[in-house]
RNA sequence: CGGGCUGUAGCGCAGCCUGGCUAGCGCGCUACCUUGGGGUGGUAGAGGUCGUGGGUUCAAAUCCCGCCAGCCCGACCA
């Protein structure tokens, strides 16, 4: 490497922003493109953020009464077509098994699918359908209700056009599917979880996000209602992140989930279904990682720090070495949000500056340089990866304020993120604005347009030709501060509420 | 599924148009030296059925045909 870069990212942000995107992936040693068309590798360390999630969320899943539990990965065909929207939505890619045998094929000196099965089997793109059958069974009285069940797996749905975490043919997920006596429970329900999503958005990963509902056309298939968190990425664009939708009777129809109430009289059962996935990674990339990498808000943090030992000869070695183990020790004693600090020693045989580039790039929040010199002063020299801040910290201090500052981080990275939108977002109430805010400002640089906008609209029929030409959806409505009635910004038509507009992953 | 492009070392590429010695370069990797609060510099080295099958030719990474795979642009999407 003949010049140093100015940044460890390249490109940058603004220089191409989906690029960069896949190198601080690549960097950071999150995951990676794999042999199988659109299936990615999850790496260690990014495996680790996603247990950290995981452990979150299903902390919060067992708060809310919900109890986890598996079922098959395949799901016969006829299932699917039960539900009639249901099979519209998903048809298209669904990943299908027709035979259950290999031999070996003459023609070629390869194998060759065998033994075809009487009825296909797909694999589960959702799985409404497959546990709906089961809760058909399980449902008899109204005192069997409320089921509250929640499943961690993998899905695949035949996506053509992948990107790492954002969509990938295969990924991992945890879905929800609940069953209710009435309506009003069912509702309750999908709205408390997206409340529980929105809730582990920014409290656990610092990502603000606004809590909406689904207009028709981008609602989950075969529901009567969907809820999303939608998030702005650092290039404007919306992402979201979770979904959370009311399935009214329409399942409960399809496959028979019916009980009998207190009345003795057989009712059909009101059902919902919501979920979240290795998306939120990609989400938690875009909103919080830098030109340097990866930048992991300490909650969800696989390290919390990582103590990085200088030295130049064996006898200092040992000296170092051994402060940094009880300096560990000691740090991993403190507790923050929860959970036992996790320090890292690397000490591996590598260039000082190699392994300090390598752990900014990785995203790990605090960054902790121990050599001779402060080993002599008993004290470290501390670098925060948010801010970039560095200096000398007495040892003791170090210890004393690593639980404050570790949430110094992790809301100031929410304030950034909320910041960045804030910014990026604008009420607009005619075309002509509408237009030009999402036209791109730099001909040269499309990403980069107006960001979200607030807007009125009375019918998405209306709309939809002009978001098809600037390439804009309809995010949400928002649920909150939205009792403003006004007029479609496009036709002038009465409307009760604002919508979010946007480009969108 | 339509349109465009690309398959040469682990990764990124040059060579192909105009066929010709042992197929090159950068990064990475290995060893040794050097350096040491910052991604150092040097020396030596390992590593390739040129995607695949056929054809043309004295001779094919290079020309021709088929096939396969991947990428990009559309339609589709957590």
């Amino acid at each position: 490497m003949n010049k140093k870069a100015k940044t460890a990212i390249s490109p940058t942000r603004t220089e191409d922003y989906p690029e960069w995107y896949q190198q601080v992936i690549k960097h950071a040693d999150l995951a990676e493109t794999s042999p199988v068309r659109g299936c990615m590798v999850i790496k260690p360390w990014g495996y680790a953020l996603w247990e950290n999630m995981q452990r979150g969320l299903d902390k919060m899943f067992k708060e809310t009464g919900h109890r986890n539990a598996y079922f098959p990965l395949f799901i016969p065909m006829s299932y699917l077509e039960k539900e009639a929207e249901h099979v519209e939505g998903f048809a298209k890619e669904c990943a299908v098994v027709t035979h259950h045998r290999l031999e070996p094929d003459p023609e070629t000196g390869g194998l060759r699918p065998a033994s075809p099965l009487e009825e296909p089997l797909i694999v589960r793109p959702t799985s409404e359908t497959i546990i709906g059958a089961m809760y058909a069974k399980w449902v008899q009285s109204y005192r069997d209700l409320p089921i509250l069940i929640n499943q961690w797996a993998n899905v695949v749905r035949w996506e053509m056009r992948t990107r790492l975490f954002l969509r990938t043919a295969e990924f991992l997920w945890q879905e929800g599917h609940t069953v209710h006596a009435t309506r009003e429970e069912a509702l309750e329900e999908t709205y408390k979880m997206l409340d529980v999503y929105a809730d582990f958005a920014e409290n656990h990963m610092a990502v603000p996000v606004i809590r909406g509902e689904k207009t028709a056309g981008e609602r989950f298939p075969g529901a009567d209602m969907t809820v999303s968190i939608e998030a702005m990425m650092q290039d404007r664009k919306a992402l979201q992140a979770g979904t959370s939708h009311f399935l009214g009777q329409n399942f409960a129809k399809a496959q028979d989930i019916t009980f009998q109430d207190q009345n003795g009289e057989v009712a059909h059962a009101w059902t919902t279904s919501w979920g979240v996935s290795t998306r939120l990674i990609g989400a938690l990339i875009m909103t919080h990682a830098d030109d340097d990498g990866m930048v992991m808000p300490p909650k969800i943090a696989p390290a919390h720090a990582v103590i990085l030992p200088i030295y130049r000869d064996d006898e200092a070695r040992t000296a170092v070495l051994e402060y940094c183990h009880q300096l560990r020790d000691q740090l991993q004693q403190q507790a923050y949000a929860g959970r036992a600090v996790e320090v890292e020693i690397d000490d591996r045989d590598l260039r000082g500056g190699e392994k300090k580039w390598h752990h900014v790039k990785r995203g790990v929040p605090l960054r902790i340089e121990v050599g001779p010199k402060d080993l002599a002063k008993d004290a470290v020299f501390l670098a925060r990866r948010d801010t970039g801040e560095q200096s000398s910290v007495p040892r003791q201090q170090l210890v004393d304020q690593l639980g404050s500052m570790l949430e110094q981080i992790q809301q100031s990275l929410f304030d950034r993120a909320l910041e960045l939108r804030q910014q990026h977002t604008a009420e607009i109430s005619n075309e002509a604005d509408f237009r030009s805010y999402f036209t791109p400002q730099n001909a040269q640089d499309p990403e980069i347009h107006g960001g979200f906008a607030l807007s009125h609209f009375a019918s998405e029929q209306d709309v939809q030709p002009l978001l098809d030409e600037l390439k804009v959806t309809i995010r949400c409505i928002p649920l909150e501060d939205n009792e403003q009635p006004g007029t479609c910004f496009l036709t002038g038509k009465p409307a009760e509420k604002r919508a979010v507009f946007a480009k969108a992953y």
